[in-house]
DNA sequence: TATTGATGGTTCATATACTGAACCAGTATT
DNA sequence: AATACTGGTTCAGTATATGAACCATCAATA
């Protein structure tokens, strides 16, 4: 490993939660020498990757990285950070998948991408997502800000007869979503569309988008489930962090618990 | 200089003008040679900190670096208690108007916010500011820790033929803005700019940047520069604030006296 | 007051890991 | 097919990173 790569790595370790920490305690939690550590954060705060408190003489991340920061902001726009894992999914599990953003009520698509695997594939031709009725829209519900409840129940149409139309259907469908971490629509927005989809979270920690994956109804297996979500798992986690972000703990814990072989079983039953 | 400062300095390559670079390009830029340059960016991959463009091979800032600023922002909030005043502040002067951090002997970019009053502006487009030619660094020298004055010797550089060159021209120069409480850089690090800057202090008590303006010379009047004076210390106080800190009355009190009409004027023959 | 155990920071012999000239391979231009 | 660009790779030689042991300081202990 490089020198540069075990320098930069220090940064990992601020966090919020520990926003400053002194020279020994990054040596205990890196496991490294104190010197080489010592001078590592040299070569950081002559950067201004780190900064140090002149009372308590702890590190803590420094200004540079602000500007970089904008800098990527400026020109990197979310779509970007969607292609590679967009064609990955849809290529992995031979269906059209697509990414949607959350902009304030509205669930907009960002991208999308088709496998050339099959003849028949969902088409998806909306550009913004029912809330009640779409894996994405449920997803958001699921995971995005509560206020999307009462937008949502001011406009339950029905689409298909599996369409959630009331409070109490749809509550049902969201809460099962909160606790295996995706979201379904089962054939609820058009009659052979079976949708499943994962929540992306951006810089701030939010819900901020979902990525998901249309399968036609008539091939959808348990099999392909299980394949669609592993990769939605993957797919999820990758554009989060493009967005720099991260997947949120409980939502990783609830992947681990319900991609265990017997719940997908079980959920597909 | 170690291989982990070289790796790090390859980042202030990336610019919103230059988002992306591609090996050759960037060896060119930085002066160094291709395998040990293509090495570091295989550093940078690895941690995140740069992407590769897969179908043009050129490099960009990574996703890593949002998370950084998010928790550098979360844990010492220092850009969100500058865009409005900055904003006030870029539109009552009609000029390009940025704020800067000090953060060991370096004075960074924070911010900055464009005027849209005049076709003509002042570009910035430097991230760092040298201490003996703007108004900003200039600003952290007769304001900050007195080491600086060291750092600001060894590199004193001529921009212009303003730019002070000896101690004994800086000496006077710091003198000066220690009077006034106003930093001051006359045509010192571009020949067309009129550099003004007021200092802000955080919650420690201490210097930790400086608020300034730069106007284009050939507009520069003492009309506008009693406007400019006057909203740099609104500005000042605004983010001293915002920052937990607030103006040491022996400047207020240098203000309130060299801010009258008649030293203004006197300033200004 | 001496001891202990923290802390941040420094030194220097050792050898590891970085360096860069020269080298591919691919591609677009001439 | 020669040229001039790319991005990427190799390997001998040595510059540079390493870490045990060191010092200075501080606070709590005894």
């Amino acid at each position: 490993m490089s020198s540069a790569t075990k320098t930069l790595e220090l940064l990992a370790y601020f966090s919020t939660k520990r926003p400053e920490i002194g020279l020994s305690q990054l040596c205990k939690m890196a496991k490294r020498d104190k010197a080489t550590t010592y001078r590592h954060l040299q070569a950081l705060e002559e950067t201004g990757f780190v900064e140090q408190n002149s009372i308590t003489k702890q590190y803590r991340l420094g200004p540079a990285i602000l500007q970089l920061a904008q800098t990527r902001e400026a020109t990197v726009p979310r779509k970007a950070g969607v292609q590679a894992p967009l064609f990955d999914l849809a290529n992995a599990t031979g269906e059209t998948s697509h990414v949607t953003v959350l902009s304030g009520t509205i669930v907009y698509e960002l991208a999308s991408c088709d496998s050339p695997k099959h003849g028949t594939r969902a088409i998806i031709d909306i550009q913004t997502f029912p809330l009640h009725a779409t894996a994405s829209g449920l997803c958001a519900l699921a995971f995005g800000p509560h206020s999307l409840m009462e937008v949502a129940l001011n406009n339950l149409q029905q689409f298909t007869n599996t369409t959630a139309t009331t409070s109490q259907e749809l509550d049902a469908v969201v809460q099962m979503i909160r606790n295996t971490g995706i979201g379904r629509a089962d054939r609820s927005y058009e009659d052979e569309v079976q949708g499943l989809s994962t929540p992306i979270f951006d810089q701030t920690g939010h819900f901020a988008g979902a990525v998901s994956v249309a399968s036609v109804a008539a091939r959808f297996t348990p099999d392909l489930e299980r394949i669609i979500q592993k990769e939605l798992v993957i797919a999820a986690r990758q554009i989060s962090t493009n967005w720099g972000g991260s997947i949120p703990t409980h939502i990783e814990a609830i992947w681990a618990k319900s991609l265990t072989p017997e719940n997908v079983l079980e959920t597909a039953s």
